[in-house]
DNA sequence: GTCTATAATACGATAGAC
DNA sequence: GTCTATCGTATTATAGAC
């Protein structure tokens, strides 16, 4: 977008967009490094190189900086589920490339899935429904259900499907996140798809 | 463990016990219900029924409070898996009845699991050593690689296999606690036994 | 829109009587 | 061992100049 009218910082546009963005950046880096509670409105003004007023004129407070991350979050893990079931036809294949982005993302934006994964919704935002019912997970289940259908994947309750299908590749991204696993996630990939589509495949 | 003694409230011996066990209960209930930041020393005290200054005279604090029920919990969990490998001989029923107890155990004592689950150690113990590298996961890795050895379970990475094992079932375990499954776990186990046993079995 | 200074409050922890 | 009263502090949020 256009670039030549606000060279200045502090004036008006997209500059105070950037302002947004840094308040954000700096937030989602130091919840994640060091919980919510454990961040005060002083250390999200030192990260960010903004005042405080400066942050209360942007956003209502921390719980509200809070929301705006876990959206933002929301929306990308749903339009990374979106293209693979667009790009794919096959239950397998979709399957296969939702585990596959997921160890993707993490080695790639491991902040992003940090937030999605350490972040108590129920304690800071428990007016917010949980993520496991959130549009993402409805994706996926429709992919099972597809899948089934198909004659693709083992007829049983659709939630345990679901479970059987993220459960340990989501414990992986936890173990890798935690430091646990030293090893890249995508060199386990084909490992732990073997694991995985024996499980609900029929 | 006598009992003659103590008779009225306010005495030593047990009845001190009873007031740490009365504080703990507390605490435990509303760390997991609100949330350890959500939930004060005052709390604490309305729900014992005790006073702040009885509730620092057994603990030096709100965060020591946390750390024993942390060692409590993870006791706990550990002799339950040590049981079940003291009784069973095969990695295949050993396996099994891992993952039954745990459903078990989260219907029986939703709150002893929901602390282990959600309790986030990082954030409020940070010098405690996560609870995927503790003595509890240690056990369950020695059961997958004595199945390995004696070829009932395909070789593969151990912390896979560990993975493959315990991300399903803990994955509804939590959507149990979150309400988002109505029936009893207990009554999945077969399909989640098979969906388990199915990735990792040669 | 951004800043500094400050108000208001909630919290953890302590002191000291009983 | 238990209690009440209180201290010191950290934190959120606001007020008002620029």
């Amino acid at each position: 977008m256009g670039e030549g009218i606000a060279a200045r910082a502090g004036t008006p546009g997209e500059a105070a967009e950037g302002a947004r963005q840094r308040i954000l950046e700096a937030a989602r880096q130091l919840f994640t490094q060091h919980g919510y509670f454990n961040t005060s409105i002083q250390d999200i003004r030192c990260a960010s190189g903004l005042s405080i007023g400066s942050i209360y004129h942007h956003f209502s407070g921390k719980e509200e900086i809070a929301r705006e991350l876990f959206y933002e979050t929301l929306a990308f893990v749903q339009s990374d589920i979106r293209a693979v079931y667009d790009g794919y036809a096959t239950a397998r294949d979709r399957c296969y490339h939702v585990v596959r982005r997921l160890f993707e993302t993490t080695e790639a934006a491991p902040e992003v899935m940090e937030y999605v994964l350490y972040f108590k919704h129920r304690e800071v935002l428990p007016r917010e429904k949980p993520i496991c019912s959130s549009q993402p997970f409805e994706l996926i289940k429709g992919i099972i259900a597809e899948g089934m259908a198909a004659g693709e994947i083992r007829p049983m309750d659709e939630v345990l499907a679901t479970a059987a299908l993220l459960g340990m590749p989501v414990r992986l991204v936890q173990l890798r996140l935690e430091g646990a696993l030293h090893q890249p996630l995508t060199e386990s990939l084909s490992d732990t798809w073997e694991c995985v589509w024996r499980s609900i495949a029929v």
